[in-house]
DNA sequence: AAGAAAAATGTAAACGTTTACACGCTTTAT
DNA sequence: ATAAAGCGTGTAAACGTTTACATTTTTCTT
């Protein structure tokens, strides 16, 4: 590899008048500069970044840690995130974290080693406390997907017992009476707001309202099996929510292979609007989770945080609200 | 930030004795060990990556270049790599690049001047030369997805045309006698090298074998017009090879709203089997790209060639074969 | 108990940059 | 003509590590 110092060395001027034009700082004069942009050329010098990063303290690149880059929702994150690096001419460092909650601990702390400025996070299984004390350990911290109240500001979530409410209301406004959820088996939050939103929406409506309710791992395979143990248990309902579209496409199969026709016999609405959703025969209708949206704003408020440090306020709401996409899977009841 | 330095006075050792212990060095007495670690403790110390990335001459990160994250298949790649990243504990870098050839150049550049031991590339848009000099300069470089015959030892790439070939082989065992193709409009070599297997298959069978072509924007909507098209010059023909799966699902769409059902009347078989092709119905008959197997071969060869400098050959072949993924959309022709 | 060998620790240079400061040379203002 | 100002350039310290080598301490051998 060559050095600066090389470079210096041909082109007969010092380091610094190098490190000048390499930045393209002012004062330096034409012809110098020239000079040295040729020998440059000619020894095929590119500049050590992290020694560059050591000395400036600081190395433009955006942590992520997400789950699995597998699952297009995160796919969709990280997009969002280096939407906004770009525009930066920062990078993106990745770090997955599957399982257990070390190994999101570690991801993190790998990119605090590596010096990152920014990070996005999307924890599932930190608790609340560890993150508080991550994110004061680091100022351009921001989480998403997740609300902590102590520290609302640094956080970019979806309101998902209002996404229950909207499924709610949008399969009443269909007229339909009789219930199902298919949930996550996952220890996670958002299953139980979603329900939860659901729930309270149906027993304002009317108090007659029923449901059942079914888990499932959140996969295709998971939303066949659950809706086959919910129309074991049963099949007295005309309308089914489900925790995501995945699972809701494995859902709609099993009904299908039942002899259930969606949406005639039975309307299902999904969550996430994710990819697959109008790929679907029947296409599915969800609500959207504004995920890449919400990783742009995230970056952005991160950004803004490690430069303003923390007392700065944003106009735009770190809220989101799931928006309803009406498809081909849902209907008027007509039992 | 605390440095080691920090650390040292505290513990009242020197810095290189933190430094073993932090990267538990051998010779280090139990007792300063213990000392160290508790004040390591206490200041909450994490090593700077970059000082010591600096020193190392290497930085424990695999970079990877891209065009977009949120196409599936490339998040496939990405987790390949990722998956030996984690085992050699290192992270990913990555670098995606969509529109020009600049930015391809630039993505890699990048890369480089983070020192980036090794890198796995996606390129679509880079001339074979140029691709060529840049492995030279790194060593830990392999190309995926693409041949380029001069470092062929440098490339892990599937044989487009053998699964053209497999294709219309299976079509052709099953009764078909008139075929159509759906094409990217992209400018990019694997189509045609799909084109070309299938063709000469076809024509190997038989003098009769006829086909028709349209090409589409290569996503869900293009499958769908590009079917809309076919359709419309004339719907002689009962297999359908389609250039990837999401077009293929986007052509079925289209077929069954103009009145085809496949596979009864229309065989349709896709390329790639990434993600949607189970998720859909009938369930997509295509053919599969193990790319994230292959990503994971990729980052091990470049691994080795790291070190191994050059001219290190292996016994895994660096060539793919795609495999022929029966499912639901493709059946016996019945005309 | 002394000397040798082994183990633990410290010293200091090196990695490749950036940048404050110093220096000399032109230009400009008086 | 001279002082002031400005420009272009160089010198050297700093960033936070690792590690070869030197030094000290401990342990072992006889």
């Amino acid at each position: 590899m060559t050095t600066i110092k090389d470079v210096a060395k041909l082109a007969g001027v010092s380091v610094a008048t190098v490190s000048r034009v390499v930045n393209n700082a002012p004062r330096v004069s034409p012809k110098t500069k020239e000079a040295v942009l040729k020998v440059m050329q000619e020894l095929n010098y590119t500049a050590n970044a992290n020694a560059r990063a050591l000395v400036t303290q600081k190395n433009m690149t955006i942590g992520v840690v997400i789950p699995d880059l597998t699952d297009p929702f995160f796919a969709l994150l990280a997009h969002g995130v280096e939407q906004i690096a770009r525009e930066q001419n920062m990078q993106l460092l990745l770090s997955t974290c599957l399982l257990t909650p070390e190994s999101e601990h570690q991801a993190i702390n790998l990119l605090i080693e590596r010096q990152c400025d920014v990070m996005i996070v999307h924890s599932t299984k930190l608790k609340d406390d560890e993150l508080i004390a991550l994110s004061k350990k680091v100022p351009g911290l921001v989480l998403i997907g997740r609300l902590i109240d102590k520290i609302s500001h640094r956080c970019v979530w979806l309101d998902n017992a209002e996404g229950g409410k909207i499924a709610a209301r949008h399969l009443l406004s269909l007229n339909h009476k009789k219930f199902a959820y298919i949930s996550s088996s996952l220890k996670v939050d958002d299953k139980n707001l979603r329900l939860q939103g659901f729930k309270n929406a149906l027993s304002n409506d009317s108090k007659e309202n029923d449901y059942m309710i079914k888990e499932g791992y959140p996969d295709y395979q998971g939303g066949e099996r659950a809706a086959q143990d919910l129309l074991a248990t049963g099949n007295d309902f005309s309308a089914l929510f489900v925790y995501n579209d995945a699972m809701a496409i494995g859902a709609i199969s099993a009904l299908e292979d039942n002899g259930f026709h969606v949406p005639m016999d039975i309307s299902v609405i999904g969550f996430d609007d994710v990819l697959l959703s109008s790929y679907s025969r029947p296409k599915l209708t969800t609500l959207n989770y504004p995920i890449e949206e919400m990783a742009m704003n995230a970056t952005k408020i991160a950004l803004s945080l490690k430069t303003n440090s923390d007392t700065l306020i944003f106009d735009e709401p770190n809220r989101y609200i799931p928006r309803l996409v009406k498809r081909e899977s849902t209907t008027l009841c007509t039992k």
